[in-house]
DNA sequence: ACCTGAACACCGTTCAAGT
DNA sequence: ACCTGAACACCGTTCAAGT
């Protein structure tokens, strides 16, 4: 808290750059990331970025701005590419293809702030998450259109893409959260010296479960998303040609 | 404020039943619905069940065991009907059928809520959303191989069931959000006098999603889910025969 | 056994005031 | 123009104390 003026880097939260509300935004994904959105706080914010909580506000309108802004951010870094090399017969494939491949990667680079972009609110009804900017859908309706679809078939293909990342990365970001857990808790269960531990006596109750533990335990997401994404890549394509 | 050990009914917040741990969740859970999760908070909780909320720290541990107990009375209500007339061939076709009804029916009469269920990190690693308890997986996997699958295609069926629920049920509940709207905003769609409504100025830059609004407007849920849900159907029919 | 009062540390947000 | 101090109303949570 010693004053000084001085530009000497010294050891202060951030090199205290001038404001703006980008700089906020992406010290806001950063807590987030490391520390999840509970822990997320205007005043935490502000310290970290070596200004009172209040200065916040010129920039972002509250709380609730700030976790739009950070949705939009990272809706807005997903590039959907203006070209890539693809462009032939079976061009739309590639297409969906890779950009299944870009939220994913967005996604798991940012595993607590997801469930935002999953859950909160779309500016419009027909704005589905997590392709939930105006920018965004106008590209890939263009890019399926560009490569064949009519209009609706290019719509029909918007649902069926968006629930389908929407399930899976979602499913993914949370039972990621769920391995790297609720931070520090020794899983306080049956804590009598513990003889059985908690899981073990409950599952003792359901066989099946019991006998399939192995297989439920080694699920590969990343093997089950490619699965699942050449399933709706078929499943497009038989409608295109009915 | 006025006190009074009468057993008149008064106008007080509720009758004050004795307190429970299951009589807080359930007040919990309609203070979601009415006015969302961020409205929830202890103090509130307390008034309303005509208590101080101090009180609720005999039932509930804090406020994240409050949300979890709010997602397992919720997942806990669904029935996953110990028979209801359904059993010979194509009978794993109806209870998915069935059970995929039964989850949605929750959803939407949970809409607020069940953005809680689909994102809590789930107990163990392979307990998935939304179909997080032991005793549904349990019943859902014994389901399935009473119908003719072997283990390993019912952990398969487990996995690619939750994740189409899980895309469609949280789209669903977030557009159904949007539209109720954050409240009072006067529904833009065309408004006449006023020359341009926001919206429009920006959909001006993307004229494939101006051309195609009507079609991405219309969206009608349910027959949606019903499609997707026999699209998965056949899925799960071809990896099942080959 | 069950509930409460008082207290603590934290929170979002406003606004007049400083520079 | 940009940031802050002080204040307000609210929050989760603990704990000694009441009945």
């Amino acid at each position: 808290m010693s004053g000084d003026g001085r530009r000497t880097p010294s050891t202060a939260p951030v090199e205290r750059e001038r404001l703006s509300r980008s700089l906020i935004i992406d010290a806001a994904i950063g807590q987030v990331d490391r520390d999840g959105v509970s822990a997320l706080s205007m005043r935490r914010l502000g310290k970290q970025l070596g200004v009172e909580a209040m200065s916040l506000y010129r920039y972002v309108n509250g709380r609730e701005d700030l976790l739009e802004g950070i949705v939009d951010e990272l809706v807005g870094e997903l590039e959907v590419a203006p070209e890539k090399g693809l462009g032939a017969s079976n061009g739309w494939q590639a297409y969906i293809q890779w950009l299944a491949h870009e939220v994913r990667s967005m996604a798991l680079a940012h595993p607590a702030a997801f469930p935002l972009v999953a859950t909160r609110h779309p500016a419009a009804p027909w704005l589905r998450p997590p392709l939930r900017s105006l920018r965004i859908v106008e590209q890939f309706l263009n890019a399926l259109i560009d490569r064949g679809f009519t209009g609706e078939q290019a719509v029909d293909a918007y649902r069926t893409f968006t629930s389908f990342l929407l399930g899976h990365l979602l499913l993914e970001t949370a039972t990621l959260g769920a391995e790297t857990g609720p931070a520090s808790e020794p899983l306080d269960e049956g804590n009598a010296d513990v003889p059985n531990r908690d899981e073990d006596v409950e599952l003792a109750d359901y066989p099946t479960l019991l006998r399939l533990r192995p297989l439920l335990s080694q699920d590969d997401t990343e093997a089950e998303f490619e699965r699942a994404l050449e399933a709706l890549l078929d499943r497009l394509d038989m409608s295109l040609s009915q």
